[in-house]
DNA sequence: GCGTTACGGAACGTACCGTAACGTTATTGA
DNA sequence: TCAATAACGTTACGGTACGTTCCGTAACGC
């Protein structure tokens, strides 16, 4: 996994900084839209190649701006502790998750990366999946530590309580302008943590 | 509100309807962002004018090519039974919605709707949220329903329901190639029911 | 030095934008 | 019958962004 030494010039990490930086901030101002590769390019003070050198397209623009502000700051956010149940760690999760994107930065680079997944359907997986993976896998563990400490039922689709907490969230910031309500989220949790309990254990 | 008859030559409706067509075929073929005025009047053999005459924006367009399309045939797809109970009529519309989203042709409709709303924050009320609220409330309506009868606890986030039930769905979309298994959307729907339900009722 | 690559800048042809100017056609109303 | 009006197709327009290709210069390894 070494650094493969070029021959010539090496690239200026200080330009990918640059160029992904104006990407964020013409995201926020005037959304995956208002976006042009020479709108960046300008933005940050360097040559249309040198943008064109790094990313091929605006979606891949856009996925790379988005993946190294927002999404690697949620993963692990608020550490649950090591004894933390299940529901616990879960609740952890997706409190600080849907409290992240009521942040209008955030927020702005999730509807930028929905937009450019669904735009056009071949990149679909490509884009949103591949680097929206860390969330999901992450929150798909603290399900899995709640069935296999015998809190959760053993027979639950993991992956369908995943989908229904991240695209909830996502469905809101969507269709409403005001801030998705945090109280709609802790009862969405609520709700499906009942649904999840394993037969015979208490709340 | 009769049709007020304006002097000059009447709009001919089969330009709509071939424009509207138009722009469907091309969404399925190529999505939104490959989707582009000239090309949606070239397809239907009417001219630029004749297009911008009728919608303002690529935005509207789609808007309205979706709304004649696909979600006029949601909202009351199996017609549940008067005598449905809340439960039954919730997993008739969620089943039908899932199988419907399921269709290619319609993925792809969700999809450019999906992309027109995200691409640009001012838009997104007057986009997604006004062109899909018949299915929205029909949702709402048969979990009200379920609540009215005493089958669904009193205090449920009804909303939130339905924010997570369409919000999976539209998540698995933009993350999945393969389609969205009906079977997770089954297994979400029991999750939530049994969420649902008023304490000391059974399922 | 020499080869290779990165850089900013400029220019390129193409595509699409949204609008304007035609002449033609269809409908209303005097 | 005949003007007035507006929808049509066609063509053309200036503008913007596309993605690429050069240029001359700068930075590295050999």
């Amino acid at each position: 996994m070494d650094e493969v030494r070029r021959p010539g010039r090496p690239r200026d990490a200080a330009r990918d900084d640059a160029l992904l930086d104006a990407a964020r901030q013409v995201l926020l101002r005037d959304g995956y839209a208002g976006l042009s590769m020479e709108k960046v390019a300008t933005l940050a003070g360097v040559g249309k190649p040198t943008l064109y050198r790094r990313w091929p397209s605006r979606a891949a623009l856009v996925a790379d701006a988005v993946l190294h502000s927002f999404l690697a700051s949620v993963p692990g956010s608020p550490a649950p502790g090591p004894h933390a149940t299940g529901s616990q760690r879960l609740a952890d999760w997706f409190r600080a998750y849907a409290a992240s994107v009521g942040d209008p930065h955030h927020a702005a680079m999730v509807l930028a990366l929905t937009a450019a997944a669904a735009e056009s359907p071949h990149a679909a997986e490509s884009l949103y999946r591949q680097h929206t993976r860390g969330q999901y896998e992450s929150l798909v563990g603290h399900l899995r530590a709640g069935v296999a400490s015998g809190e959760f039922r053993a027979d639950a689709d993991l992956e369908a309580v995943a989908d229904a907490l991240i695209g909830s969230v996502l469905y809101q910031l969507l269709t409403r302008t005001e801030q998705a309500a945090p109280a709609r989220a802790e009862h969405l949790l609520q709700l499906l943590l009942a649904g999840l309990r394993a037969p015979g254990r208490p709340g």
